[in-house]
DNA sequence: CAAAGCATAGCATGTTTTTGTTATTTTCTC
DNA sequence: GAGAAAATAACAAAAACATGCTATGCTTTG
């Protein structure tokens, strides 16, 4: 398989962007690969590149932010682009929220070369894949997503760093009153039962 | 640089392995590069090898277990094996952990090609390299490292998914007393005010 | 624009956790 | 086999939390 076009791949573990853009290169797919590991970096690239056929093996664990927040600036600056997660995350809250965002394909660090192969032949053929381990949580009709404001993520930090009620109060500025209902409507979302389990939850979500 | 010797990555996500094995292999540095992604695998392969010289390329963090308890068993089965370990770890516990085990290299997946050439030229001089990012961590003489018992892990695991001190109790046929005491002595270890911040200091240090 | 969801705030009550202090038995380790 | 560390257990007071219920102004979005 031949597909005449660039690869680029962002993922902020160097070594890895590196390895993996080596990978494709040696697979002879593309006819030019590009790695990086900043994320402003990338999007200069984007920006200089323009608006021509383009793969993007995108990482979900970015420091300071995630591959899907970039998503919005990569489909503004690309529409073309063909996006593929490469992630080494198994939360299924995690690939949940990645799938919401319809990329082209997803891909599990843990995933070998065939599966690659798979991958890049199914987006060629205008279909979307989905490594065989995430299926179970692709969404069904009708299913919600837990998701967590702003606000609750927040607060949610305080906890994580050892406030309590009245201390992340005294920090936001808020009534001790609201940190309770916060803290309450986080509890029935993510079906916790002890502050203990709500953090435990939100880290295996990265949450926090 | 030359080194006639064999190389061996092993590390659960495959595309790392293989893509970094493909990397060993352009660098030139080596006469034969082998990539695992399972502990068996590695294991047998180390079994036939026998006690040649050898580099090893390990990760921390492996299912069912890490990096470190499989490093007794490279040190029996070959004791000349210089062990580099490739780590996306950030946990300050978790590279104290790794650097009281005084592998010959340690290399955050964050690193560069340049990093990589100086950690093999370090190990080849005789000497261990740790990424400068991980000096910090060096142990000072007299210092302590939290670590935590295997009854510790275990009520924390109890903790993590919900159960009240009442609930661990019963579950552990312990008094609520001794899970008490229990639940203070880890929180005086990890400095700790709440069990929030605790279950926060668990995962980001994978104890649980 | 209406509905839904978010952020805010309140009160009351019973439960749970945290903390200060102490102590015995068992199990490693040198 | 002595000494250290771990696991066990207890009591009591103070602080914090969970949960029952209600409610209002503000955004966002179909």
């Amino acid at each position: 398989m031949k597909i005449l076009t660039h690869a680029v791949v962002l993922d902020d573990h160097r070594l890895f962007a590196d390895s993996f853009a080596l990978l494709l290169q040696r697979f002879g797919a593309f006819d030019a690969v590009s790695s990086f590991s900043k994320v402003d970096e990338f999007i200069d690239f984007l920006r200089s590149f323009g608006n021509q056929k383009l793969y993007v093996f995108l990482d979900y664990y970015l420091p300071e932010t995630n591959g899907l927040s970039i998503l919005t600036d990569i489909k503004r600056l690309n529409n073309q682009a063909k996006i593929v997660f490469i992630t080494s995350a198994i939360a299924p809250a995690v690939i949940r929220n990645i799938l919401r965002y319809k990329p082209h394909g997803i891909l599990s660090k843990s995933a070998d070369i065939q599966d690659f192969i798979m991958c890049l032949e199914a987006i060629e053929r205008g279909r979307e894949y989905i490594d065989p381990q995430f299926e179970p949580f692709v969404m069904q009709r009708g299913e919600r997503v837990v998701t967590f404001t702003p606000r609750e993520i927040e607060l949610l930090k305080y906890f994580s760093q050892g406030n309590s009620i009245a201390e992340t109060a005294a920090k936001t500025f808020l009534s001790p009153h609201t940190i309770v209902a916060h803290r309450r409507k986080m509890m029935a979302k993510a079906n916790c039962h002890t502050i203990a389990e709500m953090l435990t939850y939100a880290q295996k979500n990265h949450l926090i």
